[in-house]
DNA sequence: CACGCTTATATTTTT
DNA sequence: TATAAGCGTG
């Protein structure tokens, strides 16, 4: 018979068992931090009688969400089981905070009047839109020389808004070099928000802003709120004001709210997060009780020494030490530090490294390499792939891998909104002979922004603008084009799979002639169309896409098949919750790891450490830390130039008695290869950092 | 005006 | 590398 409180210690079954309205938990890396709110989750419900539909488990990726509900559920199922519980199961409630705020939004979009079929943009159709914005400034005064780019304008925008700060206090941080141009951008900002509101499309800020307005609304909010007993939130250290706001009004009538989470593994000030909503959950969240779990079951002693080592030299946070699971029996040996010559030096010496723990045992899947930046693997996966060690990569932001899915997305989008300029956009380049102008040019004639003459745009007129819209058009592109207009139109009664269908048939001519590789695009499609048998709309198919992040790329050694071993490559920023038995975190060099970008305050180093704590706890029984004595200046580097590199600054004199020091030398490296690094150069460095103000 | 070509240039972390 | 901007051709 399965007994839920006898799989959990007896840190965790306090978790588990707490009876009070609002519970801090600090969890230490690797200390059962799952284990326990999924055990609260089903104790929930199969003890205390809480209805799982009840239950809203909020995390910060989709993965952990997918995680923590599937396991859950498996309690929850093998409990029942044993109590011969029958009957139709409800499921737990779980997402990101940005898929829970777009399904509240689309459940009450009328009453919060949001249009229905309201669009959700991501970060690359946000950049796209406010590139749009950036060239008509750029017309207007010949003087705009060096205004940001639009990823930049994104970055300083959203900044602005998560951190609610003025836009030309963030330039002057964000884009230093283009302060004059403040006002313009800020222009530009207050120009994107208008866009938005007049093509209606959300983007992910908008999400949270409006689930926030909406819970705040007298009818509607308590509505929402009411929907749920329990709030847990797992990676608390990684909420915002904003987060913190929504959570204080999902739960102002009497909701039960969890949270879980660990202040040294707080890494996301970058969008606004802060490790004080964790510190001081009280004064948000009064009359809270905390529990704390302290018993690391995923590191070896050796590893947490390391660990523990870097956080006592932290000037803030790291209050807790984590202490080793006495169950632990893994064979406990030192952590390395491998200094290489250079960064092929620092390759070959991975995969040589990966090579022999794999002979020992561990497999390839049981072992990952963590970068500060997802750039830092380049070399490394050049090597890998001409070895034929198969690997998979997280991380770093690629967006514009899948433009077909986009092309369909966007057609699906239209479908809901045809005032979706920025999809008509799209849409119309790829229509042959129709370039940025000619779609400039169909769009104004639809006149989305309604004068007051014509009704507001919408599908029933569509057609009744469309012949002048498009008569600038080569005849073959009018055609399609009338095609397209076709599949867009929704027919009556009929179901949503065949509109996405329609709408498939519509645009795979148009993939074809715009890609070479249609073939392999084609396909996608198909599935995207599979994926709108579940959905109640085509934009809400197109918005459950956008919020799923790029996951993982692997066109270097060609997709792993299932089954088959192969490594992981991930930044450390996606290697959070995740754990290996082997950890081998490259370029551990000051101004890659910690960043240079990191280091213009204090703050900024206290969350380089962190990051550099979360590389290090994520290792099981193997942590070999990699530091390259030279490595190149630029990132694509058409020059050999490369500088003299430090060893990052948070290997200190505290760990150096905690690891093995390994020199991996190539013969012809041996000259320069024995220099050891002086601490002179620390104290110079952090002389001359009061400068870079 | 579209489109293909060349050149300069700047690169953290992600929902 | 990938983006932006500038140039020449059709």
């Amino acid at each position: 018979m399965f007994d839920l409180l006898d799989s959990l210690d007896t840190q965790q079954r306090g978790v588990a068992l707490h009876d009070g309205q609002r519970l801090r938990v600090l969890a230490g890396a690797g200390t059962g931090k799952t284990t326990a709110l999924t055990g609260r989750a089903a104790y929930l419900v199969t003890a205390r009688n809480i209805t799982p539909d009840r239950i809203l488990l909020l995390t910060f990726t989709r993965r952990a969400a997918r995680q923590m509900v599937s396991r859950t559920e498996t309690l929850i199922g093998r409990v029942q089981k044993d109590q011969a519980h029958s009957g139709a199961r409800a499921r737990i409630v779980g997402g990101t905070f940005h898929s829970v705020a777009h399904g509240a939004l689309r459940r009450y979009a009328a009453p919060l009047g949001l249009a229905e079929g309201f669009g959700v943009i991501d970060p690359s159709d946000a950049a796209d839109l406010i590139d749009v914005i950036r060239n008509s400034f750029l017309q207007d005064k010949a003087l705009q020389r060096r205004l940001p780019r639009k990823s930049t304008l994104l970055d300083i925008y959203c900044r602005a808004v998560d951190t609610a700060t003025t836009v030309s206090e963030v330039v002057v941080e964000v884009a230093p070099w283009a302060t004059k141009h403040a006002p313009a951008i800020s222009d530009i900002c207050r120009e994107y928000v208008r866009k938005k509101r007049e093509l209606g499309v959300l983007d992910f800020d908008d999400l949270l802003l409006y689930w926030r307005e909406a819970l705040s609304h007298p009818v509607v909010g308590r509505q929402i709120a009411s929907d749920y007993d329990h709030v847990l939130v797992d990676e608390y250290q990684d909420v915002n004001t904003l987060q913190v706001d929504v959570l204080k009004l999902l739960t102002n009538q009497g909701q039960c709210l969890t949270v879980v989470g660990d202040d040294a593994q707080a890494i996301y000030s970058f969008r606004a997060s802060s490790p004080d909503h964790i510190l001081n959950f009280n004064s948000d969240f009064p009359e809270a009780s905390t529990l704390a779990l302290t018993t690391n079951y995923r590191s070896t002693q050796p590893i947490l020494d390391v660990a523990n080592a870097l956080g006592s030299e932290a000037e803030v946070g790291f209050s807790t030490k984590l202490t080793v699971s006495p169950s632990n029996c893994a064979p406990a040996t030192k952590p390395r530090l491998v200094r290489c010559a250079d960064e092929d030096g620092q390759s070959d010496s991975v995969c040589e490294r990966v090579l022999e723990l794999r002979e020992q045992g561990i497999a390839l899947r049981e072992q990952a390499v963590l970068v500060r930046a997802a750039h830092h693997s380049d070399r490394l996966e050049i090597e890998l792939t001409r070895r034929g060690i198969p690997f998979v990569k997280y991380g770093g932001l690629k967006y514009l891998e899948a433009a077909h899915v986009k092309d369909l997305l966007a057609a699906f989008r239209l479908a809901d909104n045809p005032r979706d300029e920025l999809s008509w956009f799209r849409i119309f380049q790829l229509l042959s002979g129709v370039g940025p102008a000619k779609a400039r040019t169909a769009i104004s004639r639809l006149e989305i922004a309604s004068d007051g003459s014509l009704p507001p745009l919408e599908p029933s007129n569509l057609p009744a603008r469309w012949a002048q819209a498009t008569k600038d058009f080569g005849p073959a592109a009018q055609s399609s084009a009338d095609v397209l207009l076709a599949a867009i139109l929704p027919q009556a009664g009929e179901r949503l799979v065949t509109h996405a269908e329609r709408l498939r048939l519509a645009v795979a001519p148009l993939i074809e002639s715009n890609y070479q590789d249609a073939a392999a695009r084609l396909t996608d499609l198909e599935a995207l169309v599979q994926a709108s048998t579940s959905a109640a709309r085509l934009s809400e198919v197109a918005a459950e896409h956008a919020l799923e992040p790029p996951s993982g790329t692997s066109d270097l050694a060609g997709p792993p098949v299932i089954d088959e071993d192969y490594m992981v490559i991930s930044t450390v920023h996606s290697a959070k919750g995740l754990e290996w038995d082997a950890v081998h975190v490259i370029h551990a060099a000051d101004g890659n790891f910690p960043s240079d970008m990191a280091l213009s305050d204090a703050a900024g180093l206290e969350e380089e450490r962190r990051l550099f704590y979360v590389a290090l706890t994520r290792a099981r029984r193997s942590l070999d830390v990699y530091v390259p004595l030279r490595f190149h200046v630029n990132r694509h580097a058409r020059d050999d130039r490369n500088v003299w590199a430090q060893p990052s600054r948070f290997l200190t004199g505290a760990v150096a008695p905690l690891v093995d020091e390994v020199t991996h030398m190539r013969p012809d490296d041996f000259g320069v290869a024995v220099i050891k690094p002086i601490d002179t150069a620390i104290t110079v460095d952090a002389q001359l950092n009061g400068l870079w103000q």
